[in-house]
DNA sequence: GCCGTTTTCGGCCCGACTGTTTTCAGTCG
């Protein structure tokens, strides 16, 4: 096959899909052992990169990016500017497209892909095509034909191309959605006589924005009765699978939740190897074998004298390798194994370091084109209270554009007074602000008579999402350069699962936002989580503060807040980065400068 | 082909599962 590829389309996605592809191609002509391994660590790379590679390099011509050296680099770059690599059209000269479709299918590699390929007379169509062709020749039973394949394979390639037809395009889980399906069984469990302790694993345990699955730890030495304890939760529909210390559950809205049983004696080993992110473990043993020591799920065993270490705890398996025990969120391969080595590990910060909300919607009738809040202005500074929290923002939406000034002036006299009573009655300061529309022009979208009675603005994208990248920075940068914006709000307009959100100038917009005083916010939508956690990690390093806000437009989604927690943690944040931990008075002195 | 607390050469994660076949190759998380 040749590559031809589109240079505009050209995505991290398809960078990633493209470096497998060669990873494949070197694979099935028996190329050395380290290129591939060179090949799929440079595809992991991309995927988990956070920002656009090609933009990265268009805007920083010798960008160092981990496991992107100069070959794969060059060969890269002719893909970027001439659509093709020659080098790569040499390895694949001898590879049908097919091939090329066939490893995206989980249980497909690449030595069964060409197999395949070379057996069977494929089509050069779309993967849909591809697949199916694979379906009909199971069903006409030529698989089972071939030299070392029976009924089984036949039937197992089958399913895995009809379940990639069919489950491909299934969303990930948001993990607010996955978390309030395990925390209650957790929470089951735990009451359970012979259950210890319980917990999510995964990326549910380290708090990525979606998640693909959920699995529950259990430590307990009675598997059988949990297992059948299991059948009295009252979600539980079946059991999918049980055997042994695993078992697969059903819940009664169709969702599957893998429960795994552990004995405690193994608990620490078994959580930390299950926890991941697989980045983090592959590192991690890379690590502990220089030291001599190879690391598993069932404990770490000393090569040289063949003894396996056992570990109850998870600290105490960090702890042997010489290192701080490291925070779930942090465990991404991102230098936290060298700052635990190091004893440099940030402090995070925490759900009770938030002091305060700057992003709340009323229910205060404002004339606007968009949602109000559900509720009052009071009820908002009632839970706030309850919260714990010192102070919050009124950011509702504008006021309609077509109402005159007076109009607007009246609107926002009136909702000021509300707020004032609102503060005398609870005894927590709230800041009159709004959420103002930044126009594709980059002007602000409401007049500067209106601007004058409020304390900041919160100034946030909200239409023209498809203007290219120095358009949209110049635009935030305008919107945000006035004296009485402080934040940019949900900075990408991402909506998970949805839309992917626009393109920023990163490295533009964190220095201007880091020289002029300004911050970003991470959003604590459950669906936007806005900016995410790789964004905000390079906003750190570039010295640019965060808020963490709930948009919230009721009293509940107030404690969403512990999800933007999430992405600052995961994001390597401590407290003194993020505005709004700040008291009051110390707030204030940023807020109303 | 890439990397660096064995740092410019020498080494590159681990165990389980599956299917087919008597000892392992391929794939995954």
């Amino acid at each position: 096959m040749k590559l031809k590829v589109n240079p505009k389309e050209l995505d991290n996605q398809k960078i990633a899909w493209i470096l497998r592809l060669i990873a494949a191609a070197y694979t099935i002509n028996k190329g050395p052992y380290f290129k591939i391994v060179a090949y799929n660590n440079a595809a992991d790379e991309v995927e988990h990169l956070g920002v656009s590679l090609v933009d990265l390099w268009q805007q920083h011509k010798d960008m160092k990016v981990t496991n992107i050296g100069s070959s794969i680099k060059q060969h890269l770059l002719d893909l970027i500017t001439k659509g093709e690599s020659e080098h790569f059209n040499q390895l694949l000269r001898n590879i049908h497209p097919a091939v090329a479709t066939l490893i995206k299918v989980p249980g497909i590699g690449p030595k069964l892909a060409y197999k395949l390929t070379q057996a069977f007379d494929f089509p050069e169509g779309d993967d849909q095509e591809i697949l199916n062709y694979l379906i009909k020749l199971a069903d006409t039973h030529q698989i089972g034909k071939l030299p070392r394949f029976g009924d089984k394979s036949e039937q197992r390639l089958k399913k895995l191309a009809e379940e990639y037809l069919q489950i491909h395009q299934k969303e990930r889980y948001l993990l607010s959605d996955a978390l309030q399906i395990a925390e209650p069984l957790i929470e089951h469990l735990k009451q359970l006589p012979q259950v210890e302790e319980a917990v999510v694993l995964g990326s549910l345990r380290r708090r990525l924005a979606t998640v693909g699955d959920i699995d529950i730890a259990v430590k307990s030495s009675a598997a059988r009765e949990v297992f059948d304890s299991l059948t009295k939760y009252p979600f539980f529909k079946s059991f999918e699978v049980v055997g042994g210390n695993k078992g697969r559950v059903v819940l009664k809205n169709g969702l599957r939740v893998d429960v795994i049983i552990a004995p405690p004696a193994d608990w620490g080993s078994l959580v930390q190897y299950l926890t991941g992110s697989k980045f983090h473990n592959i590192s991690l043993r890379e690590y502990a074998l220089k030291k001599g020591f190879s690391l598993s799920e069932h404990g770490i065993k000393d090569i040289r004298h063949k003894k396996l270490h056992h570990f109850a705890k998870e600290e105490d398996f960090y702890h042997f390798l010489g290192m701080e025990w490291i925070e779930p969120e942090l465990r991404e391969n991102r230098g936290e194994i060298e700052a635990a080595l190091k004893g440099a590990l940030p402090h995070l910060i925490t759900l009770e370091d938030i002091k305060g909300d700057l992003h709340l919607h009323s229910s205060f009738n404002i004339k606007t084109n968009y949602d109000l809040g559900r509720d009052s202005v009071l009820t908002l500074a009632q839970r706030a209270k309850e919260k714990g929290y010192e102070y919050i923002a009124i950011t509702d939406h504008l006021p309609r554009p077509t109402l005159s000034v007076n109009e607007k002036r009246e609107l926002i006299k009136e909702r000021n007074d509300l707020i004032t009573q609102a503060e005398k009655e609870t005894g927590i300061r709230i800041f009159k602000s709004l959420e103002v529309d930044i126009l594709p022009n980059g002007e602000l979208a409401l007049e500067e008579e209106i601007i004058k009675l409020l304390d900041f603005l919160v100034v946030s994208v909200h239409t023209s999402f498809a203007l290219d990248m120095t358009k949209m920075t110049e635009r935030v940068i305008k919107g945000l350069s006035h004296p009485k914006a402080k934040f940019l709000a949900h900075p990408t307009g991402r909506l998970l699962n949805k839309r992917s959100g626009y393109r920023l100038n990163w490295s533009v917009l964190f220095e201007f936002v880091q020289e002029n005083n300004k911050a970003l916010e991470i959003n604590s939508t459950p669906e936007r989580l806005d900016i995410s956690d790789e964004v905000a990690f390079s906003a750190l390093k570039a010295g640019v503060k965060l808020v963490i806000n709930t948009d919230s437009h009721s009293v509940q989604s107030m404690d969403w807040v512990r999800y933007g927690v999430w992405v600052a943690r995961r994001s390597w944040a401590e407290k003194s980065d993020v505005l709004n931990s700040l008291p009051c008075q110390q707030l204030e002195k940023w807020l109303l400068k």
